[in-house]
DNA sequence: TCATCACCTGGAGA
DNA sequence: ATCTCCAGGTGAT
């Protein structure tokens, strides 16, 4: 029976889809948008705004899930090998600035930039006796300069990041409403968003907006569906993982692994990190 | 429609 | 020390 209280927290906290955690001792402490989420074995989430939230999927049917994408020998044995690893599910805006940070770069820089990004624009905050800084809101990102956000060490990132911030604080982009929409139809919404092309719209999909049918390709997930299911998803010719190639793959890979192919993603790409010995932090 | 390439930056490896 | 290379991509030719 899996359940929540399973939950592997540096399997799931490592797994990249969160930036902003930190353990100490035996306790991790993460930001999610405006609130601080303080977790310690035996699990017990504590959030500091007291808000009732299910951020590690609590409310899904997680056996349920589980057996069913292990309905593929490869899933299931990534199952089997990290049972505690679960999707989560974040702050959308949190999840949106960071993975159009997330562009061209690495995990460890990645959290330099957003770590620098709360410092500058978001709110100090204290729980017991520590500091941390809560991620900023879109308004206060969207009226940052280029220049403070280039010396956040955003790079080219800068003008995207706060195009995007302008998009959501003038409701152009609104996660409420992509929340109850399609997936697909969110898709398109989100890749207006200069800076957002179908990997990243996947990730801010899945790990915010639950759309578990969503299934990030990168170069990783292109290697796994690659190196083992090369007649599933043949990707003759080609090299680029151009638009019509990856619309192509996704139905192919929805039709395969099921409408919960996000967490198939998950275990996939952990068992592939895992191989290559990515650990993260 | 597809392949190439530039893009900021910092960390890792030579 | 100094340099090169590259990182869970995207947009412009």
């Amino acid at each position: 029976m899996q359940s929540v209280e399973t939950t592997n927290l540096n399997f799931t906290i490592n797994s990249g889809q969160v930036f902003l955690w930190d353990k100490a001792g035996d306790t991790w402490y993460g930001i999610n948008g405006d609130d601080l989420l303080v977790v310690r074995e035996p699990f017990q989430i504590i959030s500091s705004k007291r808000q009732a939230h299910h951020f590690f999927r609590s409310d899904d049917n997680l056996t349920m899930i589980l057996s069913d994408i292990s309905k593929d020998n490869l899933v299931g044995k990534a199952v089997k090998q990290f049972p505690g690893l679960r999707l989560m599910r974040q702050d959308p805006f949190q999840c949106y600035i960071s993975f159009i940070c997330s562009s061209n770069s690495s995990i460890q820089n990645i959290r330099n930039m957003l770590k620098r990004l709360c410092a500058r624009f978001g709110n100090k905050i204290e729980y017991e006796d520590r500091q941390f800084f809560t991620f900023p809101r879109a308004d206060r990102l969207a009226d940052a300069t280029g220049k403070e956000l280039l010396s956040c060490g955003l790079g080219f990132r800068a003008k995207y990041v706060k195009d995007a911030a302008k998009s959501v604080s003038s409701g152009k982009i609104d996660f409420e409403y992509l929340k109850g929409t399609s997936y697909e139809s969110a898709l398109e919404n989100l890749k207006t968003v200069r800076g957002i092309g179908n990997k990243i719209a996947d990730c801010i999909l899945l790990f915010s907006l639950d759309k578990l049918e969503s299934f990030p390709i990168d170069r990783w997930t292109q290697r796994i569906l690659q190196k083992y299911y090369p007649k599933i998803f043949d990707s003759n010719g080609t090299k680029s993982l151009t638009e019509k190639k990856y619309t192509y793959l996704h139905e192919k890979i929805v039709e395969y692994f099921g409408s919960y192919a996000g967490y198939s993603q998950q275990f996939l790409f952990k068992l592939e990190r895992d191989l290559n010995k990515k650990n993260w932090l």
